[in-house]
DNA sequence: TAAATAGTGTCTTTTAGACACTATCGC
DNA sequence: GCGATAGTGTCTAAAAGACACTATTTA
């Protein structure tokens, strides 16, 4: 914000503004592994490289609606869980011009992402690699679908590293992994998220019984089908009544 | 960031692009409370209310850069831990003009504290109210010196709201707690500290064991002085090896 | 019945809270 | 010795991990 005496300090028509964009890093979990979906840059510079899909804020658009455009517009998604995540300000992250950041975290279902990437033909789905090398900051390693080493751009593997540690985090005391699940799920579901996110296989025992005395379960009474073994019971999520 | 197609979608001379400011919290905790540094505003608008100090980010500076010229400039403080809190960007925030504040978290030790009270005289400690209703994201309440609830500027009361948040949640699992406190210092002051922040009593045994299990403090041998009944040892902290 | 996974019972280990107790200072 | 706070020993309670066991499905 600005101080008491913004008058006389500041004249807004004198000293160069920064542009103020904001990057969506869509997360999700495939195959038990933690997915993003990027798109490759076709221009200078860092062409080549992949990045996540981002754009400007407009003057009179908040950074939250800034964020639910671009998820609209580059994943062609209604809805999702989307926080702020950091402010990516340092003075030369982009060679052009000097752009202030702010990166969100979407956080999508498996079916959400499969129709982001049928929607969106520009993305491609990413792996995140877990866990990764100096996981107290340093930035993350993405594969593509073929196992081969992807080449970020700009500052983009920092802005996952920052990602894929908000979502640790913020596993055990919130809601979040309800986010990647879809509405009817699984003990085993959920703690395959667990472990994909966390990067370490949990205890089944342990697992089940801390998360059902967190009381945001719900069974339903119904099953899973289709598995040639005994089929899990589904469970939705509930907002506990003291949450 | 910016996505693939920057360039077609995006003439920097055309569109308007919003401020970007930083915003301070500077938090101590004073006489087992935490308290924050303002400054009265004395222009329009919100003119009477207080606010944390800020300032206007250049645009050959980074966010970090920002957040220690203000630091110096409007706090007289040479060093501090600081870390970017969130950044605000509702449109409606300031009614002159857009700006997007990026609020970062200074925490300082009561003699920084003190410091900084006597070489800026602008600013007034206040004390944040802890416990305070609504947690899970209401804005706090802040009293000055004689117990009046102060009247805040913008979103500033979110801001600090933010902070008590922040601090909380890693004053467990990180070195936060050890910003607020000086080179020497007792456990009881350890504790002390921690329980203005989360504004519950602690066990002191409980408490004891576990801060001296995780291998972050280094006894002296040196004890308090000038207490009239026995002195407690001083303690230093030192980080761990795996840190 | 075999294979595979769901789900549980229970023992052990670890961690946190309660609470009283001893230790050490100034006066 | 008294008052006050530092620091500890130990019991209890709660939570987490280990691991084997039972249960239920398809083939």
């Amino acid at each position: 914000m600005n101080e008491t005496d913004f008058l006389e300090e500041y004249d807004p028509s004198v000293f160069q503004r920064p542009s103020v964009a904001v990057d969506l890093v869509l997360l999700g979990v495939r195959e038990s592994r933690p997915a993003v979906l990027l798109v490759k840059r076709d221009q200078h510079p860092h062409a080549g490289r992949w990045s996540v899909p981002g754009g400007f804020v407009g003057i009179g658009e908040s950074l939250d609606a800034a964020a639910v455009r671009v998820l609209r517009d580059k994943a062609g998604m209604a809805h999702s869980h989307l926080e702020q995540l950091y402010t990516f300000g340092a003075v030369d992250r982009d060679p052009r011009m000097r752009i202030v950041s702010v990166a969100y975290l979407a956080l999508l279902t498996e079916q959400a992402f499969a129709a982001a990437l049928s929607a969106m033909p520009a993305l491609m789905p990413a792996t995140i690699q877990v866990p990764w090398a100096g996981e107290a900051g340093g930035p993350v390693n993405v594969l593509s679908p073929e196992n081969e080493v992807l080449a970020l751009a700009f500052d983009h593997a920092d802005i996952l590293a920052m990602a894929m540690l908000r979502l640790r985090g913020k596993l055990d005391y919130s809601d979040v992994a309800f986010a990647l699940l879809p509405e009817l799920f699984t003990l085993r579901q959920l703690q395959d998220v667990h472990e994909a996110i966390l990067g370490t296989a949990l205890n089944k025992p342990a697992f089940r019984r801390r998360q059902l005395d967190k009381g945001w379960l719900a069974a339903t009474g119904a099953y899973e089908a289709g598995a040639a073994f005994r089929p899990a019971e589904l469970y939705r999520f509930q907002h506990s009544t003291a949450d």
